[in-house]
DNA sequence: AACTATTCATAAAG
DNA sequence: TCTTTATGAATAGTT
């Protein structure tokens, strides 16, 4: 169909090639369009020259992915079942244990799911239920005596250091008179916290009161 | 190309439609392999007629899907994505939920995760699981009392049952000298029921101690 | 399905 | 890459 017959064979010439690849394929993309106008047809074509350059048509109104499930049902396969199928079995793995983690919950709570359960059944989950509230209670206990500890343990040092700060204090006191002490406080807040460290009651007490 | 020009449209007999389908889909697919060999083309060319029937054509020595792969990447979509991503959402939520219920039970069972509670949240919890506990015990004793209401309600169907038979019994006993009733225990199993009915302890006694 | 008049596609050249 | 043109291919309508 041109100017003398050409054996179908690969086209050696790589321009002569691509030419050829450009008209032939719009040849072939326009042919697609008629089928489908013509003969209300459904027509996915995707070509690749060998230099990677794409072109496809496809059927106005459709998607390629519906071309290819439509593909996929007729020949009886999926390209994607594997995955696909994994991943619906996961799915549905974790809904079972969901479910059956709720209902546990539910009957731990008290509600619905209580109706289910026979004078054994309940009798063995009572029992439980009262052994984890010991264990609830051990472990509340348990914090609450190491807190109580760590603060008595803080409260010590604390008082230690005040010990400390207000012998300190004294002892400036005592040097009070000498002039080279005279500039120790530039301000009132400076001095007012000194004179709680030595004078006041407890410090940071509030912070350690238990809740 | 043929007698007379054809304006592109949906031709509207059905046979000739079918014709035309026939005949131009062996023409685009002679020019899709032609394609293939002249250029060194990849090409997927997918067809449906508008009754259903499908045919294809790929290039030789490569899988429809490989072609969509590469359509895939090149358009740089996954047109599975939509749909992957939804499952792969569906699932994370899934497994947050899961991860949320199990702490919850582990919580309420007393194992590792009560670590991580703080006293208020302990004492908190210990009043909900107290409070739980206590409407398991409510509906232990729910069932326990419906169950005993059922029970006595069967045992006095029985009780009166076994006073009827035992008149009966009684009646019949009157009656033993008569020949007409010597046929009536034709066998020992009949008597020993009979007299076991009359004469003995409660019928069916074991299957109504409470357990 | 085969035929054939006609239109279409395109190889080669510009 | 676009246009031209000669030629073979495709096919619409017919049998």
């Amino acid at each position: 169909m041109g100017r003398g017959k050409i054996e179908i064979k690969r086209i050696e010439n790589a321009t002569n090639r691509q030419v050829t690849y450009s008209k032939r394929r719009n040849g072939i993309m326009k042919k697609a369009q008629e089928l489908t106008v013509l003969c209300d047809a459904k027509v996915s074509l995707i070509m690749f020259s060998n230099t990677g350059k794409f072109h496809e048509y496809t059927t106005p109104n459709i998607t390629t992915k519906k071309i290819y499930d439509q593909y996929q049902k007729t020949l009886g396969i999926d390209l994607w079942s594997t995955h696909y199928e994994r991943m619906q079995g996961h799915l549905k793995k974790l809904k079972e244990i969901n479910n059956k983690l709720r209902r546990e919950i539910g009957q731990r709570v008290g509600g619905e799911d209580l109706n289910d359960l026979s004078i054994q059944e309940l009798c063995g989950l009572e029992q439980k239920m009262a052994a984890s509230l010991t264990d609830v209670r051990q472990r509340k206990y348990h914090v609450l005596k190491t807190q109580t500890e760590t603060y008595k343990k803080k409260l010590l040092q604390v008082r230690s250091m005040e010990e400390r700060h207000g012998n300190l204090l004294l002892n400036f006191e005592a040097k009070c008179e000498d002039p080279q002490f005279g500039t120790l406080f530039e301000n009132d807040r400076d001095y007012d916290y000194a004179f709680r460290l030595h004078h006041g009651g407890g410090f940071g007490s509030n912070e350690l009161r238990l809740a």
